[in-house]
Parts: structure tokens; C-alpha cells; sequence
DNA sequence: AGGAGTTTGTGAACGGGAGAACAAACTGAG
DNA sequence: CTCAGTTTGTTCTCCCGTTCACAAACTCCT
């Protein structure tokens, strides 16, 4: 019960930092990548775009990885960072709907490169089923468990119109997948510990127009705001 | 200098309300559909996916649009949130790189339907010039400039590769663009004024990946924490 | 008209994250 | 060995956002 201790660290990281850490990592192989041994926290917090304090209290929840005086080493803070999300692995994908962003998304080399493997790419409609995309077979959707066993698949994709995303992601619950990224601009309804994360570009680019405006607005009120630092 | 006063109600909505406001929106707009003329709090916070004092807290920063024992008009509050985002108007767009991404983008039908506008494609591959996606042209990068001032484009969308990015973010901003949407995974500078919003796959996969880890190794430990409604 | 029932709008408590600031810990020169 | 310089890890404070809880305001029934 009172059994949270787990074996090296402090386990539960905060969200906020959990999502930063990935940009991190990419900053680290961008310098690791130039041939870069070490870095303060001043210039990785430079290159993810952060503050630096900041960047050294999210470090800080992994470990204690720096030397004081030093910095720290990339390599191997780029091993650590990836083994905490766990990327040091390889996971299984699915994609469900193969439209115009499925096969954007089959196509897309970055996920291969940072630990993702598309196992299987599954569409509804029969006529697409045996095209081969980035080297996959599209297969009918009813495979989809059979497939999330045989691989152990953990984490989906949706890239299906709106209506059939709810159907689908309860269909992949019940295969067993646990996490699901959803590109359908729908709010899905998941049990609990099913993650679900959504990528909506009408609301990225509805919430640039309302800032659009905004300054457009304090524009024309005369007023000289805004700028801080 | 004092004079924050505006016409209306008070201006400053919190950036996490504005995130959400499309959300009810795109909850209003399905329920018109379905033919439903009022509805509570409670209802579009569950069609939204959020808690409905949360809600209520987040329409009061727009004015007073519902009805004490009754809920909202439907159409009413769907018009009043597109009217504060901004969306009543149609808002040019132009999209740089027509990869594998850019074409699903410009295919996107979603756009249009939610106010946005493609005006133009651009490439720098000459290979690529004259193809027509969508209807619309694609058009050499170096016409950048003269398209957003011809439109008056404020927002751009980035799906280049990752070391073009940067440059193409420049060349926006020196162009008159505003509001930046940016697919490619690197972090881009840009002045103040200049708002940025990045959608990175990979991060989300990352993130996904984490809770998968995290989920597993607390399983593994035999402890049953996790659940708590 | 009055009262019961419903639902909004908001004040207040609470929790988490951001940033400033500093002590602890390391390096390297003399 | 000592001391100056550097950089981390962490504490402390502040602010934003979430949630609870309730008075105010409205409807409808009798
Ligand atoms: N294209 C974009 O750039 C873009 C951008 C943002 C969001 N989206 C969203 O992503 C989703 C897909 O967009 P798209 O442009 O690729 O659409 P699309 O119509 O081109 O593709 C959808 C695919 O899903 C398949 N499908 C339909 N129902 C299915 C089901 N029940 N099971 C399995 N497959 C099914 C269809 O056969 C089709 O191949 C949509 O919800 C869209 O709103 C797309
Ligand atoms: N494909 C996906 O599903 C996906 C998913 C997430 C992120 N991304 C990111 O989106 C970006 C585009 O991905 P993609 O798969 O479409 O790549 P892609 O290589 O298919 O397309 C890139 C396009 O950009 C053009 N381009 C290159 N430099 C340019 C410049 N300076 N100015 C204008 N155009 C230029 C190229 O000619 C090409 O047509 C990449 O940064 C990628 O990491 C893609």
C-alpha cells in the first residue's frame, strides 16, 4: 500500500515536465550531432527554448545528473532523458485510417527515427486494403486486435473522419491498446487508464486567429501594450 | 495609458480558455445539427470533455450570455464564441512546404469549414511548382512576400523540413505574417509580437510513451494505485 | 402571486507550475 | 592547499488555473 518506492528515483514527474522532455532530447542530439560533449544548463535551456531554471528543476525530478561547475554530459544525459520516456525501446504503432493524413503520417521518417515502429496500418474501406504505404500493408480494420497481440501494441493512432474516431478508439481499448493519439477533432470517451492525447490543427489555427484579432484590436485602440521583454 | 478600457466587456482572456473555446464551439456546432436549440452547462461540458463549472467560468470571461434556470441558446453562444476567436470572418492562410504533410494540410477540407482560407502553396522545390493541389497552385517560396500583402495572410503554416524551418519562419515575419503554425520539429525564433504554436507528432508519441512505461512499471511493482474515480 | 425547482455566474480555497535567488559542489590556477 | 570562478540543485515566493460551493436569477406549476 504504501509501496511507491520504487528502485533508483522519486517516481511522478509532472506533466509540464514529462511534455518538455522530449524537446530536450532533441536538443541534446541536435548537440550531440555537432559534436558537442558538454553543455550548461543555460545553453540546452537556450536551445529548447525554455528558461534555464527551469530546465535544471525538470532535470532535477530525473536525477541528479550534472556536475556543478561542469555542466552536463550529453550523451550521457541523452541516455537518461531516453530512458525515462522510455525510447530507448522500440514501440509498436498503429494507425487506424489511411485519408490523406494517414498516409502523410505512414510516410513520416521522424517516427522511425525516435523509437516508433508502424507495425500496421489499418483502413475500413476495402478498396485500399493491399495498397503498400512506406512498405506496409493497409489491412481491414477487423485486424486490428489480432494485430495489437501479436505485437503487443500499446500505442494507436486515428486518422479516420470525426464520426468513426469514438468507434474506433473503443474498438483499440478493447484490443488492449492503453494510449491513443487522435487527430479526429472529437472529444473521445476512454476508460480510465487509457491515455488519450488529440492534435487539432482547426484549433491551433483558431487560437492564432483569436490572437490575431486581439492585436489587431489593441492596434486600433492606440494603446501601446504588450511589450514586456 | 490607463485606458484598458474597452467597448464591450473586459478584454484578457486566459490562455488556457482560449484553448478551450473552439472546443465548445466545435460541441455547439454538432449540437444545432442534432437540432438542439438550448442546453446547460452540464450538457456542453460533457460534449466538451470538461467540468462544467470550468465551463461556466470560461464563457463569463466573454459576458453573460445564458440564462439563470434555463442554460444557453444554442446558436446564440455558438455565434458569440466565433465572434470573440474570430472567426465570423474568413482568415487567409498559406502553407510552405508541400511534402508529404503539406498535401494532406492543403487537401484538409476542415480548414475551410472552420474559417480558414488557403491562398497559397509553397515550395522551393521548382519540381513542384505549377502541380495543383486542392485547386490551388503550388508557387515558388520567393512569392511569399507579395501573397501576404496582396491577402493580407497573417497566419502561416510550416511543413518543411525541420533545418528549413527557421528560415522560412524569417522570411514569414519579414513578410508581414504574425501567427506561425509549425509542424517541423525545431524550436524557431521569432520577435515579439510574432506568436508560435507547434504541433509535433513526435513529442506526443514520446509523451504517450512515457505513461505507457510509467503504467507497466507500476503494474510490475503489484502496487494498485492509479485509480481514483 | 408565491414557492419549489433549476441553472447561471462568481467568490474563495486549493494545487501546481514558473521564475528568482542562493547555498552547495565542483574545477582549475597559483 | 587555498581561493576565485562557475554551474548545479533546491528552496521560496508568486501567479495562473481548477474546482467547490452558493447566492442570484430565472421558469413553471399551483
Ligand atoms: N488532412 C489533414 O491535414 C488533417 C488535419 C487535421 C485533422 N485531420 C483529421 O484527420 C482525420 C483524417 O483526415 P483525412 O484528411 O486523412 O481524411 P480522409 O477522408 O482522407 O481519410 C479518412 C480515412 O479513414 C478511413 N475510415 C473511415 N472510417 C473508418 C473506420 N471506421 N475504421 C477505419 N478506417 C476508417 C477512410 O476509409 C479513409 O481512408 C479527420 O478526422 C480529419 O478531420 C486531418
Ligand atoms: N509527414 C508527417 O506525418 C509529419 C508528421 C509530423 C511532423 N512532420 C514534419 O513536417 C515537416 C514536413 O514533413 P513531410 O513529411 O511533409 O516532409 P517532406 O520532405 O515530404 O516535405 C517537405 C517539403 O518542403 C519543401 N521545402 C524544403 N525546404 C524548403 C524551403 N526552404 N522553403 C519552402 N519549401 C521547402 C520540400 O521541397 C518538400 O516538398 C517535417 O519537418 C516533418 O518533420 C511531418
Amino acid at each position: 500500500m504504501s509501496a511507491r518506492t520504487s528502485n533508483d528515483h522519486a517516481r511522478d514527474i509532472p506533466e509540464a515536465t514529462v511534455a518538455r522532455l522530449p524537446v530536450y532530447l532533441r536538443a541534446l542530439i541536435t548537440l550531440a550531432e555537432q559534436g558537442t560533449m558538454t553543455c550548461s544548463s543555460e545553453e540546452l535551456a537556450t536551445a529548447a527554448g525554455v528558461n534555464s531554471a527551469k530546465l535544471r528543476k525538470d532535470l532535477s525530478y530525473l536525477g541528479s545528473y550534472g556536475t556543478r561547475g561542469v555542466g552536463y554530459d550529453v550523451e550521457y544525459l541523452r541516455y537518461q532523458i531516453a530512458r525515462e520516456i522510455g525510447v530507448t525501446q522500440d514501440w509498436p504503432v498503429v494507425i487506424v485510417g489511411i485519408g490523406n493524413l494517414g498516409h502523410a503520417l505512414a510516410n513520416y521518417s521522424g517516427f522511425r527515427s525516435r523509437g516508433f515502429r508502424v507495425v500496421a496500418l489499418l483502413d475500413a474501406d476495402p478498396g485500399m486494403h493491399d495498397e503498400v504505404v512506406a512498405g506496409v500493408d493497409v489491412r481491414p480494420f477487423d485486424e486490428l486486435e489480432g494485430i495489437v497481440v501479436e505485437h503487443s501494441v500499446a500505442i494507436g493512432v486515428i486518422a479516420t473522419p470525426a464520426v468513426a474516431a469514438q468507434d474506433v478508439a473503443d474498438r483499440m481499448v478493447e484490443a488492449g491498446i492503453t494510449s491513443i493519439l487522435n487527430f479526429a477533432p472529437t472529444v473521445l470517451g476512454v476508460p480510465d487508464g487509457v491515455d488519450v492525447r488529440k492534435v487539432d490543427l482547426s484549433i491551433e489555427l483558431q487560437i492564432l486567429a483569436y490572437h490575431v484579432q486581439r492585436k489587431a484590436a489593441a492596434g486600433l485602440a492606440g494603446s501601446v501594450e504588450e511589450d514586456s521583454a
